[in-house]
RNA sequence: GGGAGCAUAGCUCAGCUGGGAGAGCGUCUGCCUUACAAGCAGGAUGUCAUAGGUUCGAUCCCUAUUGUUCCCACCA
């Protein structure tokens, strides 16, 4: 036990100390009348891969929460789980299809295949799990979840049939996003836009029966195939002759009619807009008003279908090309403009997305919205920090329908049933084989639902919903959800409304968000970037603590982060690593984490080292000025890292830790006690109750490293850290006069050390030092600090200056006024400028607060407390002024 | 087009309902002072983006401007 190295190992600890927890049962909760709950639903990692630095993040600011919560006496639940994530997973199994073994997922069969995927999701669900477990997550792994499992798959049919029951899911042909590389639909937020180069091409439309033409201006002229009509504002001088008039549609065989429509820009282009409602959103709905024909000219994986006459089979891009110079030599182009524009692509894959015409499974929001607006309004969910309200209020405010079918294999089948024979089609919570209309075989819907329908139920589907369990009834509504501002629409909007309509309560509290955590260039982590970093790299470099300690150190909700790292070659700044060749040796703000994990350690191997065999955490009743400063301090720190924990100013709260450990209580408490170790007035019970508190408070924070410290520690109540309850402030240990009088002794130390530094006076060389002051109690009594802090030799505390001798340096601190006998050391220039600097100084100060005191509006309209600090402050400054101007003339 | 964030020390960032700005890293000086060199002591560096306004008083509140990042929408 008194032989703990000097560096803190965290390999020695951390697994061990995680399996401890575990065995002890420390983070399963049960309901339990007793006490409040408290709960978190995981934001289910997608079983993809692994986590990342992201995930770190995220987990760390929930298990800091939930470590806080438990202390305190909730019974803290954690429900940790995975996601399917049904793009994402698929199209990483069939890469590794392709990879491995040449195949397709059509080569496998949809059965075959998703074996395969749920061979995967074991294999990378358990992965991540034990990610989570080496970051020091204390989650209830008891009640682990997957969104594919029973129970959730149970809620999203409950959740489908009842919004379908109610009408609020549809079926039918509308303008989706299709991925022609997942050969998928796709919702609205799952299209990311992007700016790209492209080009606007003026193509000739011959006027029916004349030698004239329109000219349309396209940017997809291969969309021109698909054109049923040709629209022209009908206020548009220029056009009204030809309205009503049929075109020639370049290229093919079709005439198509000129329409007035609204929607049509004089001022934009030429003013004349091709309309191809299979392949534009817009234009979709100019078709509906005028009901055009619609004609899709592509296959699912956006090749040309027979609509394209010869350019069928080739792909889109390869099309536009073709037609482009075959328009070209027929004359019909008039001229190709540099047009770059934002193009919508995959989330997934990157991919161009193709706005097509398709029959899809909707779910019609604005019904939903109303409910999900009010909680929001009511502040029955507060998002943390409150801007990112506007966020969700601005998404919730204008949605549209939201497209909820995929053409994938991997997800919730949708419980639609066909009746091929009568037509009849039957949603469904079971199964069913016939149809009940006729009795006829049906067959299933082939099209899976969204990822994010099924992470919407999560926070109520994880605790039983629909059924009624205990669990339900007592953790819901969860308490907080803590996630990154990148996934507002995508899922806490939708657990909003969703929770609101199928459970009549909005599913937490509070939203707490996060930023993204960022490289050392400000850039979004990715894997094609190479800029990314391993969490787990990093624990295994400086250990979990360090790493956790990091990832809230000096970030303000809701703001990003950035992760610099060191590499070995070295990479240039703004330029991003190649993972083969540069490797990561370093990280300047874990290694400032991990120095700190360490202080720690030496600070308790310290107090360790110095204990007796009566130690306990019991204070004593005699109190030293020095024990009451740093138990007031303590106290003080105790209403701060609860107030901040309470206002999810995590970042604050751990900067309240880090001076309170490394400034306060080692660098001035254990410092200011070390003359008494081993003495009768033995401070070690102080030592250990302010240590086995403070790492209470650090718990949530760095939870193995304190665990493990405390459980050498000889406290009173000896149970495990984590489950300890927190600290509570207490008045008997709040000492006013102590503090100050601490503060005065400490202010003059630093005056002495500053002076001494100045004048080059090494430690070795001791001082005799004279201090006199009105306060002779107070500064007799840090006789011992003197001596240990400030290499004094002697002390001598007096009330006059009677007898002191000339040659001595002189200065000025709080409460006194101390002399330094200096011998030949004394340069005497050196001290008059020294005196005279510090003189300038003070009449600056003196001068801006007589300034202020005479400013008749502050006087008269300041609060009387500003007024009367700033009183004193002037009156301390011409005291030290005098003493100044005395020590210049004695000098001269 | 709509919305949001950011601009503070050389770098990365804090700054808690307005009362003369802080940390870490870096840097300079001196130290193995009986826990810690992953340490100790001391120092230097800021027109708190710009211009107005409110106020006795503005880094903080309001307005505008500039720069920057992001989200949403989008005229073919």
């Amino acid at each position: 036990m008194r032989n703990l190295e000097t560096k803190y190992n965290p390999k020695d600890v951390e697994d061990r100390i995680y399996k401890s927890w575990v065995d002890g049962k420390y983070f399963h909760a049960e309901p339990n009348p007793d006490k409040k709950p408290f709960t978190i639903v995981i934001p289910p990692p997608n079983v993809t891969g692994q986590l990342h630095m992201g995930h770190a993040f995220d987990e760390t600011l929930q298990d800091i929460l939930i470590r806080y919560k438990r202390m305190q006496g909730f019974e803290a639940l954690w429900v940790p789980g995975t996601d399917h994530a049904g793009i994402a997973t698929q199209i990483k199994v069939e890469a590794e299809l392709r990879e491995k073994e040449g195949l397709t997922r059509y080569d496998l069969g949809r059965e075959k295949f998703l074996e395969r995927v749920w061979d995967w999701k074991e294999k990378y669900g358990n992965r991540i799990i034990s990610q989570l477990k080496k970051i020091g997550c204390s989650c209830d792994w008891d009640r682990e979840r997957f969104t594919m499992d029973e129970g959730c798959s149970k809620a999203v049919r409950e959740v489908f049939v009842n919004l379908y029951n109610k009408g609020l899911i549809y079926r039918g042909p509308r303008i989706i996003n299709w991925c022609p590389n997942c050969i998928t639909a796709l919702s609205n937020e799952e299209v990311e836009h992007a700016e790209q180069a492209g080009h606007f091409w003026h193509i000739k439309y011959q006027i029916k029966d004349t030698d004239e033409y329109v000219v349309i201006a396209t940017t997809r002229p291969e969309t021109l195939f698909g054109d049923t009509a040709v629209a022209v504002n009908p206020e548009d001088e220029r056009y009204k002759n030809i309205v009503g008039k049929m075109l020639l549609l370049p290229l093919t065989d079709r005439e198509i009619p000129v329409i007035t429509d609204e929607y049509v820009d004089k001022e934009f282009g030429t003013g004349c807009v091709k309309i191809t409602p299979a392949h534009d959103p817009n234009d979709f709905e100019v078709g509906k008003r005028h009901d055009l024909e619609i004609i899709k000219v592509m296959n699912d994986d956006a090749t040309m279908n027979s609509y394209a006459g010869k350019y069928e089979g080739m792909d889109r891009y390869e099309c536009r090309k073709a037609m482009i110079k075959d328009l070209e030599e027929m004359g019909l182009l008039v001229k190709t403009e540099e047009h770059s524009h934002n193009v919508g692509q995959c989330y997934r894959c990157g991919t161009t997305i193709e706005p097509i015409v398709s029959d899809q499974w909707f779910v019609q929001m604005k019904p939903l919205a109303e409910a999900a607006i009010e909680a929001v309004n009511s502040k029955e969910t507060e998002f943390v920090p409150e801007r990112f309200s506007k966020t969700y209020m601005n998404w919730m405010e204008n949605v549209y329908d939201w497209c909820i079918s995929r053409q994938l294999w991997w997800g919730h089948r949708i419980p639609a049933f066909y009746c091929d024979d009568c037509g009849e089609m039957t949603v469904s919570k079971e199964d069913i084989t016939v149809c009940p209309k006729c009795g006829k075989p049906v067959r299933q819907e082939e099209d899976v639902l969204d990822t994010w329908f099924s992470s919407a139920l999560w926070p109520f589907s994880t605790l039983g919903w629909p059924e009624e369990t205990e669990d339900y009834k007592y953790f819901y509504p969860t308490s907080t959800l803590v996630t990154g501002y990148d996934i507002i629409f995508f899922w806490v909007s939708r657990m909003i409304f969703s929770a609101c309509e199928h459970t009549g309560k909005a599913p937490f509290k509070h939203v707490f968000i996060h930023g993204l955590v960022r490289d050392g260039n400000g850039e979004k982590m990715s894997k094609s970037k190479g800029n990314g970093i391993d969490p787990l790299q990093i624990i295994d470099m400086f250990g979990a603590d360090a790493l956790r300690f990091t990832l809230v150190t000096g970030v303000a909700p809701g703001n990003d982060m950035r992760f610099p790292v060191t590499y070995d070659p070295p990479v240039e700044k703004g330029k991003n690593p190649n993972p083969e060749v540069n490797k990561i040796v370093g990280a300047p703000g874990v290694e400032a984490s991990r120095n700190f994990a360490n202080k720690i350690w030496n600070a308790s191997r310290f107090v360790l080292m110095n204990l007796d065999d009566s130690a306990s955490d019991v204070l004593p009743k005699n109190l030293m000025a020095e024990d009451k400063w740093i138990l007031s301090k303590f106290n003080d720190l105790v209403k701060k890292i609860t107030d901040n924990l309470d206002k999810f100013e995590l970042g604050v709260a751990v900067q309240n830790l880090y001076d309170f450990i490394w400034d306060e209580f080692c660098d001035w408490y254990i410092e200011l006690v070390k003359p008494r170790m081993g003495t009768e007035n033995n401070p070690q019970n102080v030592l250990v109750y302010v240590l086995s508190n403070v790492l209470k408070l650090l718990h949530p924070f760095m939870p193995f490293i304190t665990e493990e410290i405390y459980s050498y520690l000889p406290v009173t109540d000896k149970k495990a850290l984590i489950i300890t309850p927190w600290c509570e402030y207490k008045e008997e240990l709040n000492f006013k006069q102590d503090v100050e009088n601490i503060e005065m002794i400490k202010s003059a130390i630093k005056a002495i050390r500053n002076i001494r530094s100045e004048m080059n006076v090494p430690p070795s060389k001791k001082a005799k030092l004279i201090i006199v002051t009105q306060k002779a109690d107070v500064f007799k009594n840090g006789e011992a600090f003197f001596k240990k802090l400030a290499w004094a030799d002697s002390v001598e505390v007096t009330s006059s200056k009677d007898g002191i001798e000339e040659n001595c340096i002189s200065l000025v601190t709080d409460g006194a006024e101390i002399f330094m006998p200096q011998g030949d050391l004394i340069d005497k220039e050196k001290e008059i400028a020294r005196l005279t600097q510090e003189k300038v100084k003070l009449e600056g100060e003196i001068l801006r607060v007589e300034k202020k005191l005479s400013n008749e509006g502050f006087v008269a309209k300041a609060p009387k407390a500003v007024i009367d600090a700033e009183r004193e402050k002037g009156e301390k400054y011409k005291e030290m002024l005098d003493k100044v101007l005395e020590g210049l003339k004695n000098l001269q």
